[in-house]
DNA sequence: CTGAAAGCGCTTACAG
DNA sequence: CTGAAAGCGCTTACAG
């Protein structure tokens, strides 16, 4: 292992000081041309690479952000990671990212790893972790998707309820009257605000909610087959879908597919790869990770940047992107 | 602000030193039971948390690996790095990605500030770069899709040239004479070669490659609907398409889909979202993002842990997974 | 089992 | 324009 170049291993090639290199590091004005050129000339002799924990541990950041979301595989948040970490390394900032995976003690970890790093700044998709810890610590945070427990803080999210909604809705416009929604924990308040749009929705239209097919707290990893397969062979069966999850529509749609049960209605509240090449294709809710991230870390570098401004709340709008698949009608019985 | 709390303060306030509380912090076994837990709950009351930056800079490595990758909002790197995630979270270590777009200083800004970063380790998916400045940092790296520049170091890949063959035998298998094949930058290695492996197998088999329905260094981002749109209105038309990359993949499939051609039959090197819920499925070749991250991660650990065996080449295993859309017979001319 | 001193490689005042 | 000293918050030998 050849050891490392240090300032003073530069300063003294040159026959200066160390602090003169450290200018000349930092571009700093006050350096005689005739020096910087020396010096600049010996450090790529030498190839000295600047330590970045040094200059941390003196400065009192380190320049990086955390990002804390549930799962990077997903498509969704891959976007939405890809958006902020072209952004802060634009400013020559490194990105940090983990996922949970739904676990509160990741949750945690990742949180208090990032604070030990005294980390730039954080963007949390936060799950249940209580968050009255973050008044202690003044490192600048946005959060995304929901609002953090026990503390108020700067929120980028799309508007769920008004989402659930609107899909409803545009189903029942569409002459549904029996609709089959899947969820997973209600605990998530995402989920919590669109399963109550919907409920609202299906309660102004005065339809009735049937838990025979409403599926709630479901685990978004488990296969639809065989419960797609049952509620459409009901008596009665659902002639529209509102799935408010990507994971499940996917799902879901593998399931119709293989029972060719394509005739019945389906609207997806997230979008997806695909979502409009496959037959027919499925309508979904408009709102984009990818702006999610940007406003996110937007306002993140705005904070960074010494805003002092109060906590505020970005919503990312919405609408329906018509495709086919949410603009079935329902089958009359006869 | 609130002041961080420091070892001295711990030590002040438990009437003992800091050295002892160092060892407190560290689990060390030299410390009576008594002092131990006077001091815990010290640390506990004034919120202690450790400053990984200080520790960092005695220790002499930060604890974090970097990942470099052309693209974290791909699916299949998103899957990969989640796979490289979990697996140094689960050791406390945390993970840095970038991507790079293709752009080579991208690429060099990112490799070197974790070289500045003392990072534990890198996992590298190389472009252009020239790694010869590898030589002279001891950090543990691994690269993964195609060997680097001017740098022996351990690789994990798959059999592109082989997949190449395989897949084209495939579609030869069902009765195609004329394929039609779509690829990016043959600068990238692993394009290459998987074009390679394509055009040894025409050769093979007597069946000449035509540059009209041969497309090479092409944009990823480009719509594909013009394109396929015109080659299957040729007066020879292919009756298969060769895609050696999801995105290609993803783009043609749209495009089959909106002049409803899915009569000509594709294969696809890489797996996609959905690849199976389409009608026709696709055929693809199956090798997992996910093992290559598995088994780059693993290696890598291997590596960080003292292991000095020289560098090695991990070969991923292909197979095709025929779903439909790759078995498609050719349509005979009458 | 416990502690005082030195040092990791920088940057921050302070002086000249 | 240039430099000597102190210190960021830890851990590493070394001593007792």
């Amino acid at each position: 292992m050849n050891k490392r170049v240090r300032l003073v291993d530069v300063a003294e090639a040159s026959k200066t000081s160390i602090k003169t290199v450290s200018r000349v590091l930092n571009n700093d004005e006050r350096v005689s041309d005739e020096t910087r050129e020396r010096v600049q000339k010996i450090m790529n002799d030498l190839g000295y690479q600047v330590d970045i924990i040094a200059r941390s541990l003196r400065t009192g950041v380190d320049k990086v952000i955390g990002v804390v979301i549930p799962k990077i595989g997903d498509p969704f948040f891959a976007e939405l990671v890809e958006e902020i970490a072209e952004f802060a390394i634009e400013r020559g900032i490194s990105v940090i990212v983990g996922s949970t995976h739904g676990r509160l003690e990741r949750e945690n970890e990742l949180v208090q790893g990032f604070i030990q790093r005294r980390v730039m700044g954080m963007i949390i998709a936060p799950q249940e972790l209580n968050y009255a810890f973050l008044k202690k610590v003044s490192i600048p945070t946005v959060f995304i998707d929901r609002a953090p427990n026990k503390f108020k803080g700067d929120l980028v999210r799309v508007d769920d309820e008004f989402g659930g909604k609107l899909a409803t809705n545009h189903l029942i416009k569409f002459g549904h009257k029996r609709i089959a929604y899947f969820a997973d924990s209600l605990k998530i308040r995402s989920t919590e605000l669109r399963y109550k749009g919907f409920k609202e929705a299906l309660e102004v239209a005065k339809l009735k909610l049937d838990k025979e097919i409403t599926f709630v707290n479901l685990n978004p990893a488990k296969n639809l087959d065989a419960t797609i397969a049952k509620i459409l062979n009901l008596e009665n069966p659902p002639t529209a879908i509102f799935s408010p999850k990507a994971e499940f529509s996917i799902s879901i749609v593998s399931a119709m597919h293989k029972i060719k049960r394509t005739d019945v209605a389906l609207i997806s509240f997230d979008d997806f790869t695909l979502a409009s090449s496959i037959q027919p294709s499925i309508t979904v809710l408009d709102h984009s990770a990818r702006e999610i991230g940007r406003e996110s870390v937007r306002r993140l570098f705005e904070k960074i940047d010494g805003s002092e401004d109060k906590p505020k709340e970005y919503i990312i709008g919405l609408n329906v992107i018509e495709r086919g698949s949410g603009e079935l009608r329902a089958k009359v019985k006869l």
